[in-house]
DNA sequence: TACAAGTAGTTAGCATAGCTAACTATATTT
DNA sequence: AAATATAGTTAGCTATGCTAACTACTTGTA
């Protein structure tokens, strides 16, 4: 891992370490996700739950834009959130809007399913040395930023 | 970033580490996946697929486990891949297991597609520094081991 | 002001992807 | 030989994705 190709391999260089990226995410989510299970509650509606607690609350549009989703799919997700109690509807001036606000409820479930997720990545992190700490640490930064450079 | 508080919370530390990296895994893969709409072939396909071409031949309830989904699932992603021929079945000498292997044209259509999905992190990291470079090196360097070390 | 055009959300209908329960066929054990 | 175990499928449910077409409301304009 010392030798730096980028002067002469810029692209190949580049596509190793994305490829390492991509193929990293999706390993961790399928183990993350093996945590869902007890909660009730798919992954999309967990999703869409947590930009609206995080978030604050947004009309169908907004939210479906944020979850790059069509509105019809938003819809249904909505109608499941609603009816166990997670989500609200508020009424707006512009009567076709509404905003959507996750519920006391939405959000005690919302934290206590991220927790499982999260917490099982931080029993893994529990194990590491001080020095991988801090890879991890730096790596958990990296990846905050480039996402938040990646097109829109 | 400079101050390191594992040692007076190494909790609280590892947890922020834990929900960025989650956080971000999350928000990767959702901007990569806009690329997919174009190969005609759905995520677990695709994923289903990328363990034969990468992983090799292999039954249906090996690769059931390796995707992390119950046999009856993996039936049915095995059906759709087979019927747009990326996918062939073999018999084995035991009559109720069958080796499943990406044919010629799977392994087309999965390097497509994967290459689309890399390609959209490769733009993002052709703008970075060459410093930055070499952090995304070590975020994708740490990422790899510690996915492997996740739990099962 | 009336009517056309645009916008927000829903409904209908299709496909994929997840599950459990129950089934068939073959292998293994007793 | 019969019981048990294993591999895979089928049936039927839910959730999640899409497009097309619809309703209801708002905005723009003649």
């Amino acid at each position: 891992m010392a030798k730096r190709n980028s002067k002469i391999l810029p692209g190949a260089e580049a596509y190793r370490i994305a490829d390492l990226l991509h193929s990293a995410a999706i390993h961790l989510l399928r183990k993350v996700r093996a945590q869902d299970r007890s909660a009730g509650i798919g992954p999309a509606q967990l999703s869409a739950l947590s930009v609206l607690v995080f978030g604050g609350p947004r009309s169908l549009k907004e939210l479906a834009e944020a979850e790059q989703v069509r509105p019809p799919t938003m819809s249904r997700i909505v109608v499941g959130l609603e009816r166990t109690g997670l989500v609200r509807r508020k009424t707006t001036d512009d009567k076709r809007r509404m905003l959507l606000e996750a519920t006391a409820r939405g959000v005690k479930i919302l934290q206590e399913g991220r927790r499982k997720r999260v917490e099982m990545l931080v029993r893994a992190l529990q194990k590491v040395s001080e020095d991988e700490l801090r890879a991890a640490a730096a790596a958990a930064e990296f990846m905050r930023k480039f996402v938040g450079r990646l097109e829109s």
